[in-house]
DNA sequence: CACGAGACCTGTTCGC
DNA sequence: TGCGAACAGGTCTCGT
């Protein structure tokens, strides 16, 4: 569920406090308990335990949909995937349904990882590019230029959807801010990538940084979970929104299928040239 | 290389 | 009310 904008609201959050969390800087780990096995990608279980414990956090970034925690000597990376949450709350209070790994502090404090599907993964690694080295650009960095937009483009004869949700293309797009984005571009989901035009990518890098950055000024999405209370769900274009009026033109929303996900267009702003 | 199907999981919603 | 099907913000693997 969580894209680039509710990751990095959560990020934030972290580094910040606030919306459920307290700062994690300097908070030293004095115990872990794994409650699902699966969650913990690398390592073992009982290795991750073993070596997290007596590790303080020294900073809390984001990468493309990952959260990144450098500890003394090691990094934890969490994906959230579709569930995935994070609270950092006092250990007095009670675990929750579906709390999938705890780690203590010594400051009395805990973080939960919460995930009802149980698909979100946490790695504990020396070397963090052997988890994240193959991700895109970060489109909100400098690096995310229209011309380096374009060349990806040019180089694929993929449908542009499916190519904007790569991962190794660019980095935090996900199904919600692909179909936002795409309308915003007046592009059609399907349109071969190395069709677009130059003119239709600058138009859609521009949709990309703009959709990404009022998700994160509106702390993110909350569709059936709750995210941080962000209310980018009130502001969708075309996201679950099928019947009703296009934004910009009035005419009815479709949806349809594309690589596999659902797709939500307007059939008269996204027609394919 | 590109695409589709299936897997991994649980919870909610919708139609009958 | 109950029950099954469809669907969900993601990604990986396998077969064609």
């Amino acid at each position: 569920m969580p894209e680039l904008p509710e990751v990095e609201t959560i990020v934030r959050a972290l580094q910040r406090g606030g919306q459920g969390c307290s700062p994690l800087l300097d908070k030293k780990v004095t115990g872990a308990i794994v409650l699902w096995a699966r969650t913990i990608a690398e390592p073992r279980a009982d290795l991750f335990v073993q070596q997290i414990v007596g590790q303080s956090v020294r900073g809390v970034s984001r990468r493309g949909k990952f959260i990144r925690i450098d500890l003394d000597r090691q990094v934890m990376l969490i994906h959230l995937r579709m569930s995935g949450d994070i609270r950092v709350e006092d250990q007095v209070i009670a675990l929750q349904p579906h709390d999938r790994l705890i780690l203590n502090f010594v400051d009395g404090t805990r973080l939960a990882f919460n995930d009802a599907r149980k698909f979100g993964r946490v790695w504990l690694v020396a070397e963090p590019e052997s988890v994240i080295g193959g991700l895109g650009l970060e489109p909100l960095e400098r690096s995310f230029t229209p011309a380096a937009l374009h060349r990806r483009l040019q180089n694929s004869a993929r449908q542009i959807k499916p190519l904007l949700l790569d991962q190794t293309v660019i980095a935090g797009i996900g199904n919600i801010y692909a179909d936002e984005a795409l309308h915003m571009a007046r592009i059609h989901p399907m349109t071969p990538a190395r069709k677009i035009d130059q003119e239709q990518t600058r138009a859609l890098w521009d949709a990309i940084r703009e959709v990404l950055r009022e998700g994160i000024r509106r702390n993110g999405a909350s569709i059936d979970w709750v995210y941080r209370g962000g209310d980018f769900q009130n502001y969708f274009r075309v996201y679950q929104r099928s019947g009703r009026a296009c934004p910009e033109c009035g005419t009815t929303i479709e949806r349809v299928i594309v690589g596999q996900r659902g797709t939500h267009i307007c059939p008269c702003c996204q027609v394919m040239k």
